[in-house]
DNA sequence: CTAGACCTTGTCGCCGGTGTCAAGGCAACG
DNA sequence: CGTTGCCTTGACACCGGCGACAAGGTCTAG
């Protein structure tokens, strides 16, 4: 399989999939005259990576994901390096909740605030020209 | 006042306030010799700017409060357009939190599956090495 | 032989808010 | 007059995951 063929099976670019390797997620052969060669479980881990991707992750977190893949496991999520990821990932979306409830509640506050201020503001137009 | 102490005042630097300026955030006189030079109420609008950043504003979002600001109100929040933005910024938060909810969800499941079967392979290893 | 559809590497651009450096003008003090 | 310390504009760098384009090699069909 070429990269454009991988690309579109993947729904994705043969840019992005050069990116990835790059960055050492993805490892094709080379056929004899310099094209890029991938086999069918390739697919397999350029999904994986699409997903976790999607899932907000970077690049290098995914990196362990591929190596379970590769040594032969059916997902990517068992392995120890794996899951060590998923605990940290999981520990940064809980931060950020929070975070994003504060400031959730701030702007609620704010956004009633200033509507209350509006209001007081027209009452005493009508008060005043009334 | 010039910019460095501004910048000072404001605990922010002289290139950011610079770069604000380009943005039409904040508006110095100049001085005979071209030096920006601020009166005090610029104070309290870098404040306010530097406020709404740290919440997850975008500069263009930050406007409208600066206008209203500067068109005397004692809150840059009690505005129309600033409301609008504040509305708008809610429902964007509500959104963030909502997609971030089903992530924090999926990892979750991804990790206790992970887990579990990690647990499954150590009882089979116990179970064929004795 | 040629057109066209693949492939290759390399490079620049984006977004947003800043750090940082360069090269030069101006002010104040000794 | 020189040093110090402020100011000016301008421009590059960063982060991350690509898009987009250039200039060229390769393979196939007509």
């Amino acid at each position: 399989m070429l990269i454009g063929e991988l690309a579109q099976r993947a729904g994705t670019s043969t840019r992005t999939l050069r990116y990835y390797e790059t960055h050492g997620l993805v490892r094709p052969r080379r056929s004899a005259n310099g094209y890029r060669v991938y086999d069918e479980a390739e697919l397999r881990v350029v999904h994986e990576i699409r997903a976790l991707l999607a899932v907000g992750f970077g690049l290098d977190d995914i990196r362990p994901f591929v190596a379970c893949l590769r040594a032969g496991h059916a997902s990517g999520d068992v392995c120890p390096d794996s899951v060590a990821v998923l605990r940290r990932k999981l520990a940064e979306v809980d931060a950020y909740l929070d975070r994003l409830g504060t400031v959730r509640r701030q702007l609620h506050d704010q956004l009633a605030q200033a509507i209350i201020q509006r209001e007081e503001a027209c009452l005493r137009t009508r008060q005043r020209d009334g």
